[in-house]
DNA sequence: TGGTAAGGCTAATATATTTAGCCTTCACGG
DNA sequence: CCGTGAAGGCTAAATATATTAGCCTTACCA
């Protein structure tokens, strides 16, 4: 009955990326991706090699809008509010992506993906260059990195259950490591 | 044949937490784990009560160990010294078991086993409470453990791309949060 | 108008977890 | 002694999943 396409490889891999953020890792089947698309399980395999390679196509998706919306935080021109404005913008895409961001920063998952969203933000590198000095500007950059991903990271496993105002913590975070990151004399 | 035990639950958690340590969380089978401590894979549940389930025992076993480690590396009584020795403690327990560690970070894992390792250590907020002050001690800890959690992380999922010196990073870091986070003036 | 390739589909294969139900051994009370 | 019951194995079977094989239809194009 069908002719040519009944779906797409960004229709696959949009309805797997939604499954996933929805329903979970578990809920990422085949035959669920199929259901979605409108098509039969062994279907899919025309668009992609296999579940794992659906699995990377996804998480690769996340990882390429995480950079787009890094790269439009950054407006002001000062250091400080633009590392400000990216962090929370990071902070942002992880709420709103808590399931798919964690599993694209996990280890296995993709030897790259972490990677690509850091590192094609050379406009972070810049601003901290900007903040730190250009000595300092690699070590100072996986300072804010690290305590952003560790902190989001925490959070969302629920990991801060000792009370206390998370919010606070998030502020007083920044602030005092942009402080600290800050070039001693310039 | 057999009569009475011919294994134990803690030697199942033991042969699935060295088989997902070595050979990754897609060899965790019940078959594999039954081969390893001599039985069939139905008599595994026995033991514990299903595949997920030895999951959890097996992070909730790597989280109880990196409490001790934890607990173990405040020595000396000066509070920088002592959270060096306890970030160094840390990263070291994390570069030991790299799976299991981000495993048991990860949000699905275990809710609890996360809070887990960092609620029982009130070593850790109280030599924090020393340096930052007790109004400061809860988002200080937090700031620190987010930093660490997130830089260990990254560099288990080789995140750290951009050459550079990964131990220069950390040390930076490390001394950099600790100058911020000492209470203004005392 | 007929060949061809894209893109569906069903059927079959292999591997997992998990449940059902059986069988043997041991400890122990009569 | 012996018989009984529970602990803890086992095999067989049910269910779910990914994946492969091979077929069939449609649209395009020479």
């Amino acid at each position: 009955m069908p002719a040519h396409p009944q779906t797409s490889t960004a229709a696959v891999v949009a309805a797997g990326r939604r499954l996933l953020e929805e329903r979970g890792v578990d809920a990422l089947t085949m035959r669920e991706v199929a259901d979605a698309v409108g098509v039969r399980a062994p279907s899919l395999y025309k668009r992609v090699r296999s579940r794992s390679d659906l699995f990377r196509l996804v998480l690769e998706d996340v990882a390429d809008e995480l950079t787009s919306v890094l790269d439009a935080a950054a407006m002001t021109g000062d250091p400080v509010a633009d590392l400000g404005a990216m962090a929370a913008a990071y902070r942002r895409f992880a709420h709103a992506n808590p399931v798919t961001y964690t599993l694209m920063m996990a280890p296995q998952a993709i030897p790259g993906a972490t990677a690509r969203s850091v590192r094609s933000s050379a406009t972070f590198l810049n601003t901290v260059a900007r903040l730190a000095g250009p000595m300092h500007a690699l070590p100072a950059a996986r300072t804010i990195v690290a305590w952003a991903h560790g902190f989001i990271t925490m959070e969302l496993a629920g990991a801060f259950r000792l009370g206390g105002d998370v919010e606070n913590a998030w502020d007083f975070g920044l602030n005092r490591i942009l402080a600290a990151i800050r070039r001693p004399a310039d």
